[in-house]
DNA sequence: CGGGTTATTGAAGGCTATCAACCAAAGTGG
DNA sequence: CCACTTTGGTTGATAGCCTTCAATAACCCG
């Protein structure tokens, strides 16, 4: 299971990037998004299966996806692991690291893809100049925490049928927010990463998909899903708590 | 439901205070601890059931709990609430509410408490000077999403009984941590608030509260609770993930 | 002491897990 | 190129856990 490194020097400018709408540059005002440039030294690709960061790895620096998707799961000593989320670009992982200094979960690539690095001490670095960026890792952390709040309170009071409804409302408006079409899309985890994620089993995973289709909701072939009823689907995942979050 | 402000000079200096060993002082070294004095500018008395904060309300500071305890719930728009967490002395609040600038969940005193008041613009002055005390927020936000996602799994796949004996396996642990005595001890919250919490009712929590008292782990009355068999519980409880979350 | 909140206990029903069989797709190797 | 294997997905029957509904009891506060 390889990680493939890619450095350095060229191309590597926040300023330059195509996702700088919604990532780190998103923090400062334009006329300083050059100065964010070094920022990131490296970037990692990291393909499909492959793992970004495991449990009890030294966790100094975050990491912020470009293209691709992770699942990132926790591991329970020698039991069934719990997929803690699904992330796509923009997204940033290995923010539950900070509190031991090591990483506590596991980020796995569902499809190649590729991570900026931002180590934490150059970071620290920026913070001095540029104020808006320490802002940004606050505020980034504190979506993680409303992120994992709605979840909570999806898994503890929520029907099978309303925890994939929102799953695939949320996963959707993820997509549209990076510019994807929002109604037709292929999900890039398995029946049993979903239901572990949302705390059921594959076979109910299966059976509610094909019992949205039968209301009319969706279509779905394999992971190949074309949402038909985006109200009806909305309505049924209950009310929302503003989190972009999936 | 008013909450009464307790202001200022005297007696406010972190240095002085009982919780420094677990508190913001703990990141800093024992020859600048008292730099810190000033950090803290007021502190807040909550009368219990008063809020301390409700959603919506502009989130410029976090609250660092002196004594008491709180819950925190998520309010789902005209729908019943999730409770996300109770929280003791050392305890942090209002962390969720800094990715939009305002709380986005509610804290309520469970009892008379009292909490420091940690404006946010002040704490940046203070991480200049002292570049350990941006590290204790990013430690403190990234350990609250650490227990945000040890309840997901909990929520997720957890039996009744093993959510209760969990949950109070952390209680216990937190009020070890105080130095109280982790095995008698009085819960600050109903049944309903417990179940609410771990995505049970509050019959079934009722049910369980007698069935591990039956299997000679505990005695409960009410919310008075004696630990037992602490080894027995814990390992009900299942592996635990490192965090000191309740 | 009385009324309202909180907690306990019971019976019935619903939702989801479990067990199991079958099917489809993709990858492997001769 | 095609058996063979593996992985992923669907569907059915049964069982178990928890919720819901309901009644009763204990406790707390004014």
């Amino acid at each position: 299971m390889p990680t493939h490194s890619v450095l350095t020097s060229e191309a590597l400018q926040c300023s330059a990037c195509a996702l700088s709408h919604v990532c780190v540059p998103s923090c400062v005002s334009p006329d300083d998004i050059t100065r964010l440039d070094g920022l990131v030294k490296r970037r990692l690709r990291v393909s499909r299966g492959s793992h970004l960061f495991a449990q009890g790895e030294i966790a100094d620096a975050i990491y912020s996806i470009r293209f691709g998707s992770f699942k990132t799961h926790l591991k329970n000593a020698s039991e069934r692991a719990h997929i803690t989320g699904f992330h796509l670009p923009s997204g940033v992982l290995g923010l539950d690291g900070q509190a031991s200094g090591t990483h506590v979960s596991e980020a796995i690539a569902l499809e190649d893809s590729e991570v900026c690095v931002i180590d934490l001490h150059e970071f620290d670095a920026f913070t001095g100049s540029l104020p808006g960026v320490r802002g940004w890792l606050r505020r980034i952390m504190s979506q993680e925490i409303r992120r994992a709040c709605q979840l909570m309170f999806i898994l503890g009071n929520l029907r099978s049928d309303q925890r994939l409804a929102g799953f695939l409302v949320r996963y959707s408006n993820g997509l549209a927010a990076l510019g994807y079409a929002p109604n037709a899309f292929v999900l890039r985890m398995t029946r049993e990463e979903i239901g572990n994620h949302l705390g059921l089993t594959l076979e109910t995973v299966s059976r509610v998909f094909t019992q949205l289709a039968d209301a009319g909701l969706l279509t779905v072939q394999q992971r190949d899903v074309v949402i038909l009823d985006r109200p009806a689907l909305t309505r049924l995942a209950g009310p929302d708590f503003g989190c972009n979050a999936y």
